[in-house]
DNA sequence: CTGAAAGCGCTTACAG
DNA sequence: CTGAAAGCGCTTACAG
């Protein structure tokens, strides 16, 4: 910017403001200003403008999920980059794998870059720490899990009442030994559909049967073998409700690799690439994980345009789509 | 950092020494400084001490994707993730769509906030305004594709010699009219796995037919219909070499859907969620999307931290995985 | 070993 | 409308 002033024969006080747009700048040395950065090729520092600035925005926030490969995940960044783009905003991310000192580490960082806000698809364990980065003023907005220990606005998918109405499918197509296969069963998504498949049998009168329910450590390990274990058991479900995509594709895998994939009934929550292609096609809740993204997005610029009333909890449904393997009667007995 | 000085009771720069671990500080005032550290909730300011710094460094880089909600482009983002945690850098993220205008609108916005580096694909068009942020001491690496007008670091796959092997596969199935289907033609991605294509036509002497090389715009919207149009035309291919991963999901959805998936041949570059459970299994010929951002990610820090050799262009090996779609034989004619 | 002072690239009252 | 000066949060010679 010193080479500007020096190169355009003016001062960096109207450098500054030719670059930031001031109107008070007449005409003739905006001119020359813009020709100097042209021949300079000179690029505004924008940290260092932050740091001066009455506002002190860096234009920058924090993602931080699970594990960015998952696709349900980059969906979700993508619907936060939709709507950051429009605001000249933009994110970094990383992924804790459900670590919680590798949240409050990437935490940590953003905040030492100066993120004006988070969203955090929050780890197991407690999220109080969150309070000291908010009262610095970085805007925190929790998605498709809440925090714990802090309130702060949340957008969640509908698990409770899709796991509810994918099970309760299930069951009108006439089962009653019904398996629940979820991730990690202190995950908040996990347990809320677990919540919604018991309640889907308490319901409808039909006992629990805690040897048909299972978390698993490593999804994508263990996901197999139990399904395998389920439906080759001697009293064996069935039909399997999985609660997670990763979940999903392993289960349809160990249930095409024991021919069972036309007797056993399937319904997953969260959809799979070539669900539909499948032979029966997967029966699945969806969750719209752009979306999650994209009103995670909105909640956080209206806090940082001084939006500042009460932490809003914003579900977004889910629905079923039938496709067959959800569809599958069970055996006459 | 002014506040711990006080509440310490010693200087700035006694703070400053004692948060970058200067060693010259006796314990006792070390003890000091980290006591009002904890007091205070004090976080460094990583920006303004960048701004400050010798070296300049914000251990942030920059990743442009054509798309991050595709999930080669995550498994990418998160290749590079992990060999950037090691080193405490962050990595914000864009797409381009594969407009040539945002990516350098991203290149500029990345610029701005002072990234050390670009892991870049390239959308089309000319690269050379790169040289610009490489000059002003930006380090660069291309990814999945090289950049055009401008030198620099590359890392591939093995594209040409991947879809050589995949069509030669279906060559060796005894297949002579074999459709090619990929996404945009200005794609170097897709014009390196075409002239793999052709180039096993040839060796093989088999005549190329133009009306079965086909390039898609939209590869979600466009496969389907195009793949259909092929196998159901009167002079149908046998076989069909897909060559992307969404163009894939099209393709096979076609197939299935025209009950044709056991008579025309696939293979696919680019695997695919689930795509080893369809009857029947794809087969495909596998990148490493995970270890092509990670060697993207090797490459740029080894130049961030002084690597001063020729730029060097890296090739990672594909492989093809038979799963049955593949070794299906043509019709008796 | 420690502190006072200069300065990174920028913005913003303030004076003219 | 424009410029000189102060200062954002920090680091780093320099002097002691």
């Amino acid at each position: 910017m010193k080479e500007v002033a020096a190169v355009a024969g003016v001062s960096l006080s109207t450098v500054s403001r030719v670059v930031n747009h001031d109107p008070s700048v007449r005409g003739e040395l905006r001119q020359k200003v813009a020709r100097a950065v042209e021949i300079l090729g000179y690029r505004q520092n924008f940290t260092a403008s932050a740091l001066r600035r009455a506002d002190g925005i860096s234009s920058s926030i924090g993602l931080i999920v699970e594990d960015i490969a998952n696709p349900f995940f980059s969906a979700m960044q993508r619907g936060i980059e939709n709507v950051a783009r429009q605001r000249g905003v933009l994110t970094f991310t990383g992924s804790t794998d459900e670590l919680p000192e590798r949240e409050q580490q990437l935490v940590n960082d953003f905040g030492a870059r100066g993120v004006d806000g988070l969203i955090v698809v929050p780890a197991s364990g407690d999220h109080g720490y969150l309070l000291r980065d908010r009262d610095a003023g970085i805007a925190l907005v929790f998605i498709d899990r809440p925090g714990r220990f802090i309130d702060a606005d949340t957008v969640l998918s509908d698990n409770a009442s899709g796991a509810y109405a994918g099970v309760s499918h299930l069951i009108a197509a006439g089962h009653h030994r019904i398996a629940f296969l979820g991730d990690r069963g202190t995950i908040y998504t996990a347990s809320e559909r677990l919540r919604g498949y018991r309640k889907a049998l308490a319901d409808h009168g039909i006992p629990e049967d805690p040897e048909l329910i299972r978390h698993t450590a490593r999804p994508a390990a263990d996901a197999y073998p139990v399904t395998r274990e389920f439906v080759l058991g001697s009293n064996a479900p069935t039909a399997v409700f999985s609660a997670q995509n990763l979940v999903t594709v392993e289960a349809v895998r160990a249930l095409h690799d024991t021919g069972l994939q036309r007797r056993v009934a399937f319904v997953g929550f969260d959809d799979v690439a070539m669900a539909d292609i499948l032979d029966p096609g997967i029966t699945v809740v969806v969750q719209d994980a752009t979306g999650l993204g994209a009103t995670a997005a909105e909640l956080l610029f209206s806090r940082l345009e001084g939006f500042d009333g009460p932490f809003q909890e914003v579900v977004l449904t889910t629905s079923l789509i039938p496709r067959g393997s959800g569809e599958i009667s069970p055996p006459a007995s």
